[in-house]
RNA sequence: GGGUCGUUAACUCAGAGGUAGAGUGCUUCCUUGACGCGGAAGAAGCCACAAGUUCGAAUCUUGUACGACCCA
């Protein structure tokens, strides 16, 4: 056993924690146990970006998890903790982009191999910073089982879905207005596309009527895709048009002639009720033109510069400046009626910001339908829960009203499209394996689609194919479906809902039973935390600074269910004071071990305090657990800290302290030692998955101590350690000792004064408890000097100040110091709450209707309030009398 | 336009039918044999507003206002 007296009165992370995480790491500690007659627990991490770094979300959702995992992983389940890393197209191939850039190389000098072997270096180069990083934090997850999204066997996967799917129908490819981001020369999906609102103009357009004197007004905010019109369109049901439908216009500018039909979609209210037609730049448009067998003409190019489609007027000039020219050309023309001022919602590219252009394109689809129904029935009925549970509605209305998924990239880095093109025949090939010869025509001209997958094509794989899907391994059997998933609400659509159809379709099984919501981590003025405001904070910081235990309590203490958190320095300074607290009373325990021996808790040996505590602990064990169970991490914190160091180290440690320094009783001694013995080893376990190193470092102090404390089990609450007697009672000599301490700091009684107190009660229980252990309390905490404890007193002190208790009267003669005004103030003020707490309950008393409906509980807790109530208040009349009566 | 969340002490947030809680900050005191990253005591709130349900509402219902976010 070590020394107390050798730890440092600072608690210092820096020097606990790489040490314990390599001891862990070293005795495989975050290995599953292998136990399959236990029940297993498994968590998939949701993959961060593999050339990204640490930020707070990251340390927050990995904090939940690795409490969900530590914790259960003590509670004796088969635990799997997975961890792994995403490729991340979009972004990591534009970071790559970016770093060649700075030497002037571009992607096309190298051509696509030798690009995609630099993004592989770049891969291995930061791969493990971010696993690295995870390591800081504590995370407990099993690092022999670590996946890559491009590995071999999660490339399998994505091979094997994207040929299923294929085979069944289900992927399909076409041309569709898809959202284009014209920075990142790719297509992205219907959610990749971040909406905002900006200033803009709705400009009112005059389009001459074929054959006739007449005008249609179009009223748009983009004109210059005008030059793809091939419609207008107008409401079914508007009688300001219905003559005109099945005429046409001819576009101005262009000259060409397209038709005027009418359409539901059309808002009759916004702007004129006649709206230009552009099937080949607007998806509601592209919608129409199908309807209505439109033609669709493209006049962009993927750079979002004019084609030759746009005329020789406009070829070439960047959207913007076509946008000018076209509005001044129509101006000179007479077309351009008027512009107002007009806010509408721009999408924006999430990866880049860039203002996202719709095109039509040839891509490939996932068609939803089909995937979506059961991935609902599986979340109505429960087989996959939300926590919270509102998650389910916004989970539910999305699967609802889901359109087809774009699932092919124009990027080079990500999992190429499995499908070959025989150039002889023309034969469409999707083959598991790579094909050499056409199965149609035997040609052996095979050309591969040059397009990649959506990454969240592969992530949606995720938790299956880490675990060795499609084939039937182990781990598969063993750890599917996993127990729960965590993740941030931001990612619902773009994640979670994918994994659950995905899940559904190819093992037949939801990926796993629950998914825990957890909110987004904002700065200290709630705003998200992001690049271009320059208000994140680096989670790598904070531990450095502060340790990991540190910024993981902080966190998770700030956490309720769902919602967002601030983050706030003030709040990681108080976490680092709670672990000093710990520390301390860790030292304090230690160094008063001396001479320790191993006690069996003699029920006839414990004292009051030790029976209080004892029940205290198994109260906050139960709590703990349950609060855990219900993914309320945040409140299960919070509870440890407050009984850490309201009740362990403000008032046990404090009443075990005579005990330990007397030598008159050396037997007490030993019982002390056991108590503060056991009940910091189940604080330390309770507390151990939220601060996993300082729990780990103390532990390994104690003595009793194993191996180590993450398999340790963890604790379970004995019903028969709680005596509510015991809890009462202990509460009652608090209550006292508050009183005094008050009394004290009211009348500057400085803490060397050992003063006289006579306390009273009727009750003989009370005097009881306040003639043995409950008075030794009261001298010691209070420093009370002369305790006298009757059940009746005759004429109380006039020069004393008292106080005066549901159970019992106080007084503390204080001759000469006393000020008797004072005192009769004070007094008086307490009359007057006490007379405005009677008027209420004696109004529910005297109300029929409450005493006619109310549980009889909640009656009699009233009436015992007003008897007490009564009590004191007959107390202070008797009081303020002897001191009136000079 | 539809939806979700929030509005509680100066600040940041808990609490979810039975007389309001914490941390920080503030005031006063304390070099008591773990901790000043500490201890003791205290001041501080018509729980956004309105109506309803109920014996009883900060808590449930409906609406309003303001703020944040998501979807269209």
């Amino acid at each position: 056993m070590s020394s107390g007296g050798n730890l440092a009165s600072v608690y210092d992370p820096a020097h606990v924690e790489n040490r314990w995480y390599e001891y862990w790491k070293q005795h495989d500690c975050f290995l599953p146990s292998g136990d399959t007659n236990r029940p297993h627990y498994s968590i998939v991490m949701p993959p961060p970006n593999v050339t990204g770094q640490l930020h707070l979300g990251h340390a927050l959702d990995n904090t939940i998890q690795d409490i969900l995992t530590r914790w259960r992983r003590m509670q004796g389940y088969n635990t799997l903790w997975l961890p792994g890393t995403d490729h991340a197209g979009i972004a990591t191939q534009a970071r790559v982009e970016e770093s060649l850039a700075t030497e002037g190389i571009s992607k096309y000098d190298l051509g696509r191999e030798k690009f995609l072997d630099k993004v592989w270096e770049w891969k291995s180069l930061y791969g493990d910073r971010i696993t690295q990083q995870l390591s800081l934090l504590g995370s407990s997850c099993d690092w022999s089982r670590e996946r890559f999204t491009m590995d071999e066997g999660c490339s399998r996967a994505v091979r094997e879905v994207f040929v299923r799917l294929y085979e069944k129908g289900l992927i399909y490819r076409g041309d569709y207005i898809i959202n284009w981001c014209p920075r990142c020369h790719t297509a992205i999906s219907d959610i990749e596309v971040e909406h905002a609102d900006s200033d803009g103009h709705l400009w009112h357009l005059k389009y001459p009527v074929q054959d006739s004197d007449e005008f249609v007004v179009v009223a748009t905010t983009r004109p210059e895709t005008m030059l793809g019109d091939t419609g207008v369109a107008v409401h079914p049901d508007d009688e300001r048009y219905g003559h005109l439908v099945g005429k046409n216009v001819v576009l101005p500018l262009v000259g060409r002639i397209i038709p005027i039909f009418a359409d539901h979609y059309v808002d009759r209210e916004f702007g004129t009720g006649a709206v230009k037609v552009t099937p080949a730049h607007d998806p509601n448009d592209f919608e129409m033109g199908l309807r209505h067998d439109l033609e669709i003409i493209s006049v962009m190019r993927p750079d979002a510069h004019m084609n030759e489609n746009a005329g020789p007027a406009y070829a070439g000039l960047d959207r913007y400046d076509a946008r000018r020219q076209v509005l001044k050309d129509l101006e000179a023309g007479g077309s351009l009626l008027q512009a107002e001022d007009h806010q509408h919602a721009l999408g924006h590219c999430q990866r880049c910001d860039t203002v996202v252009e719709p095109m039509v394109s040839l891509q490939w689809f996932v068609k939803m339908q089909p995937l979506a129904e059961p991935a609902i029935e599986k979340v109505v009925n429960g087989e996959i829960q939300f926590v919270p549970e509102r998650f389910t509605r916004i989970y539910t209305n999305w699967m609802e009203n889901i359109r087809d998924w774009c699932i092919s990239r124009q990027l080079w880095w990500g999992h190429r499209i499995p499908v070959w093109y025989c150039q002889d025949c023309g034969e469409t090939i999707c083959s598991r394996e790579d094909p050499t010869v056409c199965p149609s025509c035997a040609g052996s001209e095979l050309k591969q689609d040059e397009d990649v997958l959506d990454t969240w094509f592969s992530s949606a794989l995720w938790p299956f194919s880490t675990l060795g899907w499609p084939e039937d391994t182990d781990d598969m059997r063993t750890f599917y479906p996993t127990s729960v998933l965590v993740t941030g609400r931001d990612i619902i659509f773009f994640w979670v809902a994918r994994m659950i159809f995905s899940g559904i379709e190819h093992t037949g099984q939801v990926p796993f039973r629950e998914v825990n919501i957890h909110g987004l981590i904002l700065d200290a003025q709630g705003r998200k935390m992001s690049k271009s405001l320059g208000n994140g904070v680096d989670p790598l910081e904070v531990i450095g600074k502060y340790g990991a235990d540190t910024l993981r309590f902080s966190m998770v203490t700030g956490v309720t269910p769902g919602n967002d958190i601030r983050f706030q320095w003030d709040k990681v300074e108080n976490t680092r004071n709670f672990a000093n607290k710990i520390w301390n009373a860790a030292r304090f325990v230690l160094m008063n071990l001396e001479g320790y021996q191993a006690a069996d808790m003699n029920p006839e040996e414990m004292t009051l305090a030790d029976r209080w505590i004892l029940g205290r602990l198994q109260q906050k064990i139960t709590e703990i657990t349950g609060l855990l169970e219900a993914y309320e991490l945040g409140e299960a914190a919070r509870r440890v800290y407050d009984f850490i160091w309201d009740e362990f180290c403000d008032w046990y440690i404090e009443l075990s302290k005579p005990r330990l320094f007397n030598p008159a009783n050396p037997r007490d001694r030993v019982v002390v030692q056991n108590m503060l013995n056991t009940v910091l080893m189940d604080i330390l376990k309770m507390l151990h998955p939220f601060m996993p190193f300082i729990t780990e470092e103390i532990y390994q102090y104690l003595p009793g101590h194993g191996p180590t404390i993450m398999l340790e089990s963890w604790p379970q609450a004995d019903p028969e350690r709680v005596e509510t007697n015991a809890i009462d009672k202990m509460q009652m000599v608090m209550a006292v000792i508050r009183a005094i301490r008050n009394i004290r700091a009211e009348f500057n009684l400085s803490h060397g004064t050992a003063i006289k107190v006579i306390l009273v009660s009727p009750d003989p229980d009370m005097t009881g408890l306040f003639q043995g252990n409950g008075g030794a309390y009261v001298r010691d905490l209070a420093r009370v000097g002369d305790l006298t404890v009757t059940e009746k007193i005759g004429v109380p002190p006039r020069q004393a100040v008292s106080s005066l208790l549901s159970f019992a009267e106080i007084y503390v003669p204080l001759e000469g110091i006393i000020d008797i005004d004072k005192e009769v103030g004070r007094l008086e003020k307490e009359l007057k709450t006490i007379d405005q707490d009677m008027a209420k309950t004696e109004a529910k008393l005297n109300n029929e209707a409450f005493l006619a409906k109310a549980p009889p509980e909640v009656i009699a807790k009233e009436r015992s309030r007003a008897e007490e109530a009564a009590m004191r208040r007959e107390g202070l009349l008797q009081r303020l009398q002897i001191f009136k009566a000079k």
